[in-house]
DNA sequence: TAACGATAGTTGATTTTTAAACTAAAGTCT
DNA sequence: AGACTTTAGTTTAAAAATCAACTATCGTTA
């Protein structure tokens, strides 16, 4: 509403997200070279779970920035892993809590280390102010695009 | 390798990308609501057409940071759409240079404006200076990663 | 020119994402 | 209590991503 001169080729590389698949990319290739036989969507779930076990699936929505049937099959397949199981609330029994298996809990130490490490690799040469700076500035956009209804 | 100091909470958002899924997301509404109808993987692969007519299937890989099999079957998708027009290269003829119909042409001024309006949204109170740091740093991630073999 | 390897693109199978329609269980309001 | 709305989760179908295997053409080089 304020700055609105853009260059051309600046919106590009905003809205496609490069870094981030970059990223991505390289932590499931990290995974893979270690033999951690998750895909980096199933441990963006574990991740918010070693953070809080028993959240409810639409809990995991929220956290994961994913939409419900996602999580349903994302939870499906890490039940069929052994990883998580499904447990319908008593308070509300439309609820399912989402609590971690002992097997998923191993994980947890190898893979934060192979995410650091990760991150280590895609932020090298970049001072830890920067990083800041670039944190603050993917936050404010989620933030301005996650409250507004549309605006239009 | 040089600064290995983050707080567990600060890798997640980068992972995850939220901030470019958001505006992917917002950018697919604000087309659904002018009544644009094409997928936002599609007008990535418009977007560089754009900027220049008649690249090839590999050129357009390089550019929106796809593989070989996804900007095929986008390719197919926007043939089927008449949005462009698959041309066999004379000079060899292994490639396909790809050029925009009449019809795509139409849908550039359009676009960019709901991709202009979308950006504006999402960078609402972010200074140039911030965002100028925040393109830099995603810039340097992409680099990081995606000439490194590795590293491991 | 024949053989080899690299490059451009396609195809197939599997998985994930997304939107939209759906079921079931709460909550609300008269 | 009965009707209406909201919320939690599932299902279905279409688009896209990914990995691997494949064809066709080009370039090199022996």
């Amino acid at each position: 509403m304020q700055n609105n001169q853009f260059k051309r080729g600046e919106l590009y590389s905003f809205i496609t997200g490069k870094a981030s698949t970059a990223i991505a990319r390289r932590l499931q290739k990290n995974f893979k070279e270690s033999n951690v036989e998750i895909t980096i969507e199933q441990w963006s779930v574990l991740y918010h779970l070693w953070k809080q076990d028993g959240l409810s699936q639409q809990q995991l929505c929220d956290a994961t920035f994913r939409d419900k049937p996602s999580i349903t099959r994302l939870v499906d397949n890490l039940e069929k892993l052994a990883l998580v199981k499904r447990v319908a609330s008593k308070d509300d029994r439309r609820m399912n809590m989402i609590y971690l298996t002992n097997e998923a809990q191993v994980l947890q130490e190898q893979t934060m280390a192979l995410a650091n490490q990760t991150l280590n690799e895609a932020l090298g040469g970049v001072t830890i102010e920067e990083i800041e700076i670039a944190k603050m500035v993917l936050q404010k956009v989620y933030d301005n695009l996650a409250n507004g209804t549309g605006s239009l």
